[in-house]
DNA sequence: ATAAGTTCCGTACCCTGGTACGGAATCAAG
DNA sequence: CTTGATTCCGTACCAGGGTACGGAACTTAT
């Protein structure tokens, strides 16, 4: 018999080969175990362990989520519903993002406005002192 | 004689009453100090610094920045344009903030557009069997 | 004047999101 | 079957941004 004990599809990758199609390090897997984002498949005792692609997409899954601004814990219950089939809660989840995120905007956006006018009335040598930054952004105290 | 050797007016606040002003806790502002962020008023030998209004406005200011993105240090150089002296320095820190600050609007508007289209198809129900969402999330490993 | 509440100061510890290390076991190729 | 690369697993460490602790000194209210 050629195969002692099992056909391994050619889907089913070492963890060195999942963390490189997923673009992140081993060490980074090993944490979002430990994290529990990621589940450790039962390894054939003694051998090493083997991921399926769905390994691969819950990765990328996990970093595209972080560069939406969700944090690990956040990315968790976003794994929770990846079903698909909880839409309406995934929503909710998307809508609290995004008000954060455009709140920032709009502080961010004020800020800019401020440099913008300090930058330039420096170049016009109007200001030989210091700017209203301070003053501005933290109004309202 | 009533003031045995100092007026102080009530704006002149210790440091709980500086905290709870700005919204952070003490041991905030203590660490805050130890980076160089807020400075630590002279003490009246042996007695208790006291602060003024405009160390309130100072660290409420770190809070917003920081929610924006900046990191301690980039904040301590944001406000190094509030007390700063020479205009020319002034400037060209400012236009390094100012780069700074585009990026992270760049990132944001990126997370704000995605969220934004993922909602509406949410909302829309024109993948009624799987969450865009997550559709997109998972998509394309 | 005395008790309760703050402040001061140093040091130690916490969480987040990872990265690094190192020895033993296991796998894959020649 | 030997060699070199991976995996496993635990533990330690990193940067960033704080929080907690504890005793002594000081302030404030009664």
């Amino acid at each position: 018999m050629k195969s002692r004990n099992s056909v391994r599809p050619a889907t089913e990758v070492p963890i060195g080969t999942l963390a490189e199609a997923a673009g992140v390090n081993v060490e980074t897997i090993r944490y979002y175990q430990r994290r529990g984002l990621v589940d450790e498949p039962n390894k054939p005792l003694g051998g090493h362990r083997r991921y399926s692609p769905s390994a691969i997409k819950r990765v990328v899954f996990i970093k595209r989520a972080q560069q939406l601004g969700f944090t690990l814990e956040e990315v968790k219950a976003l794994l929770r519903l990846e079903d698909g089939q909880s839409c309406g809660e995934t929503r909710v989840l998307a809508e609290h993002k995004l008000a954060i995120i455009e709140e920032r905007l709009a502080d961010l956006n004020r800020m800019r406005r401020l440099l913008k006018t300090l930058i330039s009335e420096c170049s016009a040598g109007k200001r030989p002192r210091s700017c209203p930054i301070i003053a501005t952004l933290s109004a309202g105290v």
